[in-house]
RNA sequence: GCCCCCAUCGUUCAGUGGCCUAGGACACCUGCCUUUCACGCAGGCAACACGGGUUCGAAUCCCGUUGGGGGUGCCA
């Protein structure tokens, strides 16, 4: 399902950082605002936050639209905030010109040892709160935050939060190379946009009180002095973080998590929004965790989602892909596992794919039950191998001997196979596909036997056959 | 160090004072089905971190302890 037009109030947004390919985590946070606007038929908002030009790509931005895009999830409004500069740079102007904010020419090192120096811990002093700097080179703008009070906010999932400001530092709102920093941006952007949910990671939840603190001073300012409906503050959800099995946020650097390797893997994108969905929230019905999207966005609701983290659990994840690899109708099975198979013969592969679609848990395994059928059988593993072919030592050369004469003269079709090879166990009293299968596979498991067989030329057949029994 | 947050089976979701001898799903184990595997079906294992309160009654409310995480940038 895409988004409808919005009907609601309600506008959210997903504001990623281009400095990285679209991972698990923000995936999350995409899908849960997209997810509340098409509960509420408000409006989802992608707004690409690439004020560090240091650390963002052009080219990561387009990465990113693709990824949400395959994983179905839309939206009405664009922006950049590059496009915007001017903007921020005026607000901060504006509390420059307003006395909120002022200018600094602290180098990071002289903070730094001007706190070890006190024996104080944290960042910057407010060393030139009072000096009354002008702009100049490698001069910051800082926001003056209150010494007293509290900020708090009521988060939807955590409920209050609150902050001492003396705990506050006066933080950058102005590189010295005269451009915005991310608070000022956001603050003012979800202003600007009239954002009424912020919904993201739990990682941004310390930037709240500053965020609030900002939203407040702008909301003096000229720009918004005319503007209606501004006042209240937007409601925030701060998501639990997914996290990997040492229980520490997912990154990127260590976890590779990102969405366009797990298309690259054979995932569904409805599997793997429909796994996303369950880290931290649940059906309120309780019915079946795997569901088709639009029966769960009607009982979505961020006042829901759990506070602690959840394990990202490929398993469990690999588990909703096979159900829905399974479900899948024959052509659309084949349309999707294609560009995973483009090395087997199409013709062979759309004969076998009734076999192999059953038991995939991802798209990308596909080819490896067809291995022995395009080429050589494997090498079976010395423990299957003797399992197979030696437990039963006294039978199984019997029914190779018995299976190769059969199959000579045989009719090259799969039920005449089947006969011949169970007619040989009927007559011995064993069973025959198991050495049958190793013989011609390599393994104790796989797709039915006699499909694939029929594929193979006799003469291949029966050597492999003889190569086995020869080992035996 | 300082600030913020979190705490139910191995994992995940459910449970919002009595329906809980805590439920579902994944994983794992055992059967059944099947001359392979997978699917399916039937079972099994397995948790309210600890200590204090509040209450007739606590997994559910409060406090503390412990443990875990996030943040602490001229990143977002």
């Amino acid at each position: 399902m895409t988004l409808a037009e919005p009907t609601s109030d309600v506008r959210v947004r997903f504001s990623p950082a281009p400095t990285g390919y679209l991972h698990v985590g923000s995936a999350r946070s995409a899908l849960f605002n997209w997810m509340y606007a098409a509960r509420t038929e408000g409006t989802m908002i992608l707004r690409v936050e690439d004020t560090d030009a240091d650390r963002s790509q052009d080219e990561l931005v387009q990465a990113i639209r693709d990824s949400l895009g395959w994983l179905g999830i839309d939206w009405h409004e664009e922006y950049r905030q590059s496009d915007r500069f001017d903007l921020y740079r005026a607000a901060a102007q504006d509390f420059v010109d307003r006395g909120l904010a002022y200018y600094c020419d602290c180098s990071q090192e002289d903070v730094k040892a001007r706190i070890e120096a006190k024996g104080e811990s944290g960042g910057y002093d407010s060393f030139c709160r009072d000096r009354g700097l002008g702009p100049a080179e490698n001069t910051v703008v800082r926001f003056r935050t209150p010494t007293e009070g509290t900020t708090s906010y009521d988060d939807l999932i955590r409920g209050t939060v609150s902050f001492e400001n003396d705990t506050l530092e006066d933080f950058v709102i102005v590189r010295s190379s005269g451009v915005p920093l991310f608070h000022v941006a956001n603050a003012y952007d979800d202003l600007d946009m009239g954002i009424t949910h912020v919904v993201r990671g739990e990682d941004l939840v310390n930037t709240v009180p500053r965020v609030l603190l900002l939203r407040q001073a702008m909301l003096g300012s000229s720009v918004f002095a005319d503007r209606e409906g501004l006042a209240e503050a937007p409601v925030f959800a701060h998501l639990p973080l997914i996290v990997n099995e040492q229980r520490k946020k997912l990154s990127k650097r260590r976890d590779d998590v990102s969405v366009g390797e797990f298309a690259d893997r054979g995932f569904l994108p409805e599997a793997m929004r429909n796994y996303l969905l369950t880290l931290g929230w649940g059906p309120r019905d309780e019915g079946d965790e795997i569901r088709p999207i639009d029966e769960l966005v009607p009982q979505f609701d961020l006042a829901d989602i759990n506070k602690a983290p959840a394990f990202f659990d490929i398993k469990k994840l690999e588990h909703f892909n096979g159900e829905y690899i399974r479900a899948l109708p024959l052509d659309d099975f084949l349309t999707r596992v294609a560009p995973f198979v483009a090395e087997i013969d199409s013709g062979l592969f759309e004969r076998m794919a009734p076999f192999v679609q059953g038991r995939l848990k991802r798209l990308d395994e596909a080819p490896s039950f067809l291995d022995w059928v395009v080429g050589d059988p494997r090498e079976p593993e010395e423990k299957d191998w003797r399992k197979t072919m030696t437990k039963e030592k006294d039978r199984v050369p019997e029914v190779l001997d018995l299976v190769i004469e059969r199959l000579a003269d045989c009719p090259w079709e799969p039920e005449a196979l089947e006969k011949a090879v169970f007619g040989v166990g009927e007559e011995l009293g064993t069973k025959t596909q198991l050495p049958v299968r190793m013989a011609l596979s390599g393994s104790r498991s796989g797709i039915p036997l006699f499909e694939p067989m029929v594929e193979l030329d006799r003469d291949v057949v029966l050597d492999r056959l003889r190569a086995a029994r020869a080992k035996v």
